[in-house]
DNA sequence: TATTATCTGTGAATAAATTCACTGAATATT
DNA sequence: AATATTCAGTGAATTTATTCACAGATAATA
């Protein structure tokens, strides 16, 4: 099974999806409001699904329930996993104490940052440690994600801490292009870049409404 | 002239690293350093430039200032723009002073909520208001980025007001997917499922390698 | 000054992703 | 019970994106 990072992606947001339909108590749903719901079309979805053998039922859709069940288990999106936060300046507090992270699976187990004295500031439920203690502390707690929210020129730094210690997963907050081992996987979260894309989109969308 | 998403985001990355090559005081760089960079081929960097009618020099790449300077000019990146945040917990007031925001053009004129006590509280130089006032306030500082911050259940609403209002381009924080007029564009960053990607995709390679 | 190396620009080739079009199946309707 | 409708699944067609391959050009080198 190969599945192409578009694929994984809208996967990823079915499962969300999925996940929100079964708190409201829904019991089926069709390609067509999936597609909806994600920004994609029925198609594509049909398709993607049908690399996973997915399990639809005529005139009914697929079943919340089992669909998500079945979606958890293949990508282990239901076992909870371990994740650690870098970086504690504003970013980097607002990510520890963000809710939906726990309740989707993902827990912070540690926060860490270079500044002694800022640490023992932080009022926060989750413990956090000098920098210097990352590759212990990660080893001890069977962390597979690192979130990178320090400063760009400390990034790379901390993103080969990271990988060094055996993280599996690298989110990268900073806003410069860090190099990971091709084992690992990364992503980049770029605020400023996201705004520009916005903004050259909307320009260019302006461009082509003129003419 | 018609660019893909790919291809525009990959014009931003471009930029953003044009940008920190002109304060290292670099004059030149290769379709091979910038695809290096940015995560790309050299090939699909230098048609990418090539639909934007690039300005390059044998045996030396691009002149970086002048490059940077027209793809500014062609996006209006350059130009400085007004944003917004709506919605004032952990993540909103760390947006309000990420620095990086402004030191790449993109200014944060006003912050919303509708909680009145904390916007008493709220502690930064940048002037926050109830969010009765978006519409008005949004008019009067020609806001044309909106950054929703806000719990799940409250993002659509405040998607209708930022739209409503007349704001051009929505990014959104919240962990929804929201509709937004044909028109606007927008772009999600939703944290948990950026985690869910990556344990997803590192759960295939793990599969991948076993076989 | 001749030669070699390096880099862009771009049409053509290839690969990848999406969309189409149709089959089969189950529910709903008359 | 017959018919119409709606939905999944999937090979084929199409569209889109990427990569290749090479001409053209300029700087560096000998």
């Amino acid at each position: 099974m190969d599945l192409s990072n578009n694929t994984i992606e809208r996967i990823c947001k079915i499962f969300g999806h999925l996940d929100a339909l079964e708190k409201k108590g829904v019991d089926f749903v069709s390609s067509r409001e999936l597609a909806e719901e994600i920004g994609s079309t029925e198609h594509t979805i049909r398709k993607d699904i049908s690399l996973l053998g997915g399990p639809g039922y005529t005139r009914k859709g697929y079943e919340v329930r089992t669909f998500k069940k079945e979606l958890g288990a293949k990508f282990l999106l239901t076992q909870k996993r371990n994740a650690c936060i870098v970086g504690l300046g504003r970013l980097g507090t607002a990510l520890l104490d963000y809710e939906n992270f726990q309740e989707d699976g993902f827990e912070i187990v540690a926060g860490f940052d270079c500044n002694v004295n800022k640490i023992e500031r932080i009022r926060t439920n989750i413990d956090v440690f000098p920098v210097g203690r990352l590759a212990e502390i990660v080893r001890a707690r069977s962390i597979e994600l690192g979130i990178i929210a320090v400063p760009a020129e400390a990034a790379q730094g901390v993103v080969d801490q990271l990988t060094e210690a055996g993280v599996k997963g690298v989110l990268n907050f900073s806003p410069v292009k860090v190099n990971v081992p091709a084992n690992i996987v990364h992503l980049d979260m770029d605020f400023t870049n996201a705004l520009r894309f916005i903004a050259a989109r909307f320009i260019m969308k302006k461009n082509n409404d003129q003419k």
